[in-house]
DNA sequence: AAGACGTGGCG
DNA sequence: TCGCCAAGTCT
């Protein structure tokens, strides 16, 4: 028996019931692929169930607000992916008529759909023979073939689809795909891989040698950059101030609160001597009501230092540029997790 | 083409 | 504890 049938028959009587297998259609097919792009799948599921009930069709998403989209995003994480996801939407209610594009070009060339997810829909949602390769298939691929080359470059890349090209079973490409992956998430752990368990235990190159644990292999090791956030939180009678953060950077156009970044650290001494305090208060009275525990939030390539100071604001005062909101309206915004966490504190 | 982009769980 | 990593894409 080949390989490709042995996994995808181990599939059919071990793949777990997930709401979007349930009832395939593009739409969900593509919702699910892009909320489970480097998360996993206990994360994305309330957010898959949140998107389905706020956004039962593509054409609701596609007319909703960006506003409304980062929202269901809201602690999700890598928020550009939902940014594509909207202008994806919209693209396809404009061009292609409101359906769902069946061919892998027209699918490849939507935002936030790369080549794993291009071929992760045609295969799943249109049956073509597209072999979609991510990090479980990696693994997978790298172990049971003994492929040493690494996956963060792109020569190992290319490697891999091509050893996963050749595997791919045509008639059911989209069976396949799903087995690899469930594999690669089930029992083919990137850590004490379950190989008692493994369909295809007796033809693994990494099982006979006893080196699973060595295999993928990676090149990189990231860089993390350390940065200082002073935010300040301005109360004027009941109302919070907030401001929307641009497009680039990280958080990309979700709500904050004022913020002062310096390159080091610094204290509250400092910040008052600072052109950034001088544009928000240009000398008005200022109350410093509280100064918070240091936060420190921790990202894929920077480390946050982030300190909050409650400060009171006199009512004749009013910051340009700037949304004064009431508590009770903080959850019609969307907020990166520090701030949320801030706000949660507040509620004591 | 190397680096940026979140968050949470785990050993 | 803390580094690693989880169904990648974009620039």
């Amino acid at each position: 028996m080949q390989v490709s049938q042995l996994i995808g028959s181990w599939y059919d009587s071990h793949k777990r019931s997930l709401p979007w297998r349930e009832n395939p259609e593009p739409y969900r097919i593509w919702l699910s692929e892009i909320i489970l792009q480097q998360t996993r799948v206990n994360q994305g599921m309330p957010y898959y169930t949140r998107f389905t009930e706020r956004f039962p069709t593509l054409r609701e998403l596609a007319d909703a607000s960006l506003d409304a989209v980062l929202l269901a995003w809201e602690g999700l994480g890598y928020y550009n992916r939902a940014h594509n996801l909207h202008r994806a939407a919209q693209t396809i209610r404009d061009e292609h008529q409101g359906i769902f594009p069946s061919d892998y070009s027209s699918i490849r060339a939507l935002p936030g759909i790369g080549d794993y997810t291009a071929a992760a829909i045609a295969s799943l949602a249109f049956n073509l023979p597209y072999a979609a390769v991510d990090g479980n298939v990696y693994r997978v691929l790298s172990r049971i073939l003994g492929i040493p080359d690494p996956v963060d470059t792109s020569s190992g890349k290319k490697t891999f689809q091509n050893a996963a090209n050749s595997l791919l079973d045509r008639q059911l490409p989209g069976r396949h795909n799903q087995a690899m992956i469930e594999l690669g998430a089930l029992v083919c752990l990137p850590k004490n891989p379950q190989c008692s368990s493994c369909p295809v235990q007796h033809c693994c190159w990494a099982f006979k040698e006893g080196i699973t644990r060595e295999l993928p292999t990676k090149n990189k090791k990231s860089r993390i950059r350390n940065r200082y956030f002073h935010y300040l939180a301005i109360w004027q009678d009941h109302n919070l101030y907030i401001k929307q953060r641009n497009a680039k950077d990280i958080w990309p156009m979700l709500y904050e609160l004022p913020l002062i970044e310096t390159p080091h650290p610094a204290e509250l001494e400092t910040l008052m001597l600072s052109r950034e305090w001088q544009t928000l208060f240009h000398g008005t009275k200022v109350t410093l009501l509280n100064t918070s525990r240091s936060y420190l939030h921790k990202l894929s390539h920077q480390h946050i230092h982030a300190r909050f100071y409650k400060i009171k604001v006199e009512p004749d005062y009013t910051l340009e540029e700037y949304r004064a909101v009431p508590a009770d309206e903080f959850n019609r915004y969307a907020f990166p997790k520090l701030i949320l966490s801030y706000f949660n504190t507040m509620k004591q």
